[in-house]
DNA sequence: AAAACGTGGGC
DNA sequence: TGCCCAAGTTT
């Protein structure tokens, strides 16, 4: 008979292994009485859901220089938010992060919810979220289960029943471990162990503070866990975009609909994306089609572009989009296949071929 | 409740 | 190159 998982052995590796990151109190100042910040404990956890902590970084950074605080991330405009987490992908968290920010202020006096239920109710706060913020920030001793804590238990408990089937017995797992001392700090320890240790590919068995309890390495089943539903193959979609450059340098801008695909984001007018698009010019001009074509991979298909330049006239009046002069352009500030567009059809402007 | 929703990095 | 993966939420 073995010992189960030993929550205080994680919070020891904890002590001495965490990661440093921004948004986050180290195990010694949070033991010193430091509190974790609930803003930037909530941004993180909106910027983090499906994105890597090495992409997060310097969004985060930016967002709290340019937005120290819940009340001025409120007051910010739409578009400057939009274009700052442009790259990020997931928009609708921008536009979620936004609403949540405000309805903070409005409704909460400019102060988080401190239950997970009052978190829960907040836009782009879902199960994970809410229960991330209680406890990180209020050090609640909610069961956080996210795809890491998810990987841990699977191994831990040699679960070969596939996601998403799994996630009640996985939940209940990490429920009879969340421990009322410190659940803050074990949260985020469970999520290091799986971002360092207990990783997808190549699990570091040998140095993990769990291994004499975990009923995968002793399988050696480590690796294979957690099994998956094989997902469906990604079609490929087929698309026209423009761009347009008056003499000033202005450029042809549009801003897509609150919904749906890049919902909020600028980007550059074109077609729909389909099996057979039809070409949609938004303004007369001699287009001129480039070679190369955008290539870009979402989540549920892979998409071609093809990309179409000219240089038009002073006054024409486009029917879709409105000319933004060079100055006030930044690439930057385009979800990533717009910028891929651009950098195609920069190059075809430049050498007006 | 299945499907929509981004992107960059690793192998 | 192509597929898998990452601190999920919404409809």
């Amino acid at each position: 008979m073995r010992y189960g998982a030993d929550p205080q052995a994680l919070l020891d590796w904890y002590d001495t292994h965490a990661r440093d990151l921004p948004w986050r109190v180290s195990p010694r100042d949070r033991a010193a009485g430091e509190r974790p910040n609930p803003y930037r404990v909530w941004l993180s956890e909106v910027m983090l859901q499906q994105t890597t902590v090495a992409a997060v970084r310097g969004y985060f950074e930016r967002f709290t220089k340019l937005w120290p605080t819940v009340g001025d991330l409120a007051a910010a405009e739409d578009a400057k938010v939009m274009g700052e987490w442009a790259g990020l992908g997931y928009y609708a968290r921008a536009r979620n992060l936004l609403k949540c920010a405000r309805v903070v202020v409005a409704e909460h006096g400019g102060r988080f919810p401190e239950t997970r239920a009052g978190l829960r109710a907040l836009p782009g706060i879902g199960p994970y979220t809410a229960a991330a913020i209680a406890a990180i920030a209020y050090d609640q001793p909610e069961v956080v289960v996210d795809g890491n804590v998810e990987r841990v238990m699977a191994r831990l408990h040699d679960i070969r029943t596939p996601l998403p089937m799994a996630k009640p017995e996985l939940t209940a797992a990490a429920a009879a471990l969340t421990p009322r001392r410190r659940p803050g700090d074990y949260a985020q320890a469970v999520m290091d162990l799986g971002a360092t240790i207990c990783t997808p590919k190549s699990p570091a068995c040998g140095v993990c503070p769990w291994m004499g309890a975990c009923a995968a390495r002793m399988a050696g089943t480590a690796s294979e866990l957690p099994k998956k539903t094989a997902k469906a193959a990604k079609p490929v979609r087929l698309g026209y975009a423009y761009v347009a450059q008056r003499a000033d340098g202005a450029l042809l801008l549009e801003r897509r609909p609150d919904r749906g695909l890049l919902g909020g984001m600028l980007g550059w007018p074109g077609s729909d994306w389909s099996v057979a698009p039809e070409p949609a010019p938004p303004v007369a001009a001699e287009w001129r089609m480039l070679e190369a074509e955008a290539r870009h991979t979402f989540t549920h298909f892979h998409l071609r572009l093809r990309v179409c330049v000219a240089d038009v006239g002073a006054r024409v009046q486009p029917c879709r989009g409105e000319f933004r002069p060079r100055q006030e352009f930044r690439p930057s500030e385009l979800p990533t296949v717009m910028r891929k567009v651009f950098d195609l059809a920069q190059g075809a402007l430049e050498n007006g071929c």
